[in-house]
DNA sequence: TGGTTATTCAACAATTATATAGAATACTTG
DNA sequence: CAAGTATTCTATATAATTGTTGAATAACCA
């Protein structure tokens, strides 16, 4: 083998260690979810429904690629995205979608419309709307679309008051996959308020170049 | 397993079917020579120096997540990339190299200046250097940069007579892994042309926003 | 310091990927 | 329609990946 082999192989070698980050479902599962917030091993353990020690091995191949880092917090050891991670998430995500449609999660049909990332800028731009997100404390401190309010879906019942009717309400949730913003929608929409969804998350927000605030 | 399991991985597990195309060496390599231009199996089993068959294999791969498409022309099929896929390479080569620095091919040092996406834009937009791509014919003809002209190394040295003097000179080739750009300068340098290079590619390029011509 | 506990490691089994040579296929072209 | 040829498929061997259980580790905290 020449050298010159040699030295491609080591380069495409090395891009597709991080390419492998992507090539499996659970890895893509657990970087989903840390798109919301941090969490431990045990939580990602139980929200993908596998072994802690499999999960285990997910992660240490995350870390290699240095997709995620850890940080210990009391006896737990938390992973959280790097930098850049989310950005490659998304892109990767968009073309599959784009290329299998059905992948598109057949959102399921409901009365509720649909609003655009470019109709989101311009209400909140001019406070012609109120974007409300309905995910839980946690996921909300820790990254949201800057402009945003809170009430998680559980609350939403008992502190839809708080709601002012006079303005439509755009629902968002954590994204494509997320089914609490159609919940939130339905319970609005019951209650008089004049309700539609944007339903990208926050990565796909961020990635078309919208601001976040939070935590990180 | 609950059915709400079942859609998960479902979900996510067609995501990583086009995910695992970004997961082997020889598949990015494939990816990267397409991005230059379309190529046949053979062309492409000589380019990654392994068996037809074995590329053969990979390119069903490309095609089941329908990275790339096939069209025939006389008795050989071409393979060619589809919208869409030339964005996440490159992001995914972006986070690549700057999660593992190593990879950025120690960028053979050599006295020429390279510049930035931003100064190309702007020489191009003032025509105040002149911006030489020293690929071949048939890879210029397919994409170029918009405003590009081009000379292929091999014909450089007769050809050179074609330059103005005058102007400073950007050399870019197939992108950050290709060395033609540093060979062009060097030639061009001794012959006493102000020069220096744009080292990211056409990939890149377009990424960031820059326009493209060609015949796709 | 020693017990507690979250996480990682090891060993194994089962599945999936990869590469090759050679046979089969499908398309062109004369 | 038949010959030629580029590509794909098959069979096979080897290697890598994935997931599980149970043991080992390492950091906290009483």
């Amino acid at each position: 083998m020449t050298a010159k082999r040699k030295r491609k192989d080591a380069r495409y070698g090395g891009f597709s260690t991080v390419g492998k980050v992507f090539s499996n479902a659970k890895r893509l599962e657990i970087l989903d979810v840390l798109i919301q917030r941090p969490h431990s091993v045990d939580e990602l353990a139980s929200n993908l429904e596998q072994s802690i020690a499999s999960t285990s091995q997910h992660l240490q191949v995350l870390k290699r690629a240095k997709v995620v880092v850890t940080k210990r917090k009391g006896t737990t050891i938390i992973y959280s995205l790097t930098e850049g991670t989310l950005e490659v998430f998304v892109a990767l995500r968009t073309l599959a979608e784009n290329i299998s449609p059905d992948l598109q999660v057949l959102h399921q049909k409901d009365s509720i419309s649909t609003v655009t990332f470019e109709y989101v800028q311009h209400i909140l731009k001019h406070s012609s709307a109120i974007l409300l997100d309905v995910r839980t404390e946690t996921e909300f401190a820790h990254r949201h679309i800057d402009g945003a309010i809170n009430i998680p879906l559980l609350d939403l019942s008992e502190r839809s008051i708080e709601l002012s009717t006079s303005k439509p309400i755009i629902i968002t949730c954590r994204g494509p996959y997320c089914v609490s913003s159609h919940e939130a929608a339905h319970l609005l929409e019951h209650k008089g308020f004049h309700v539609s969804r944007y339903d990208d998350g926050i990565g796909e927000w961020f990635v078309q170049g919208g601001h976040l605030s939070g935590t990180l």
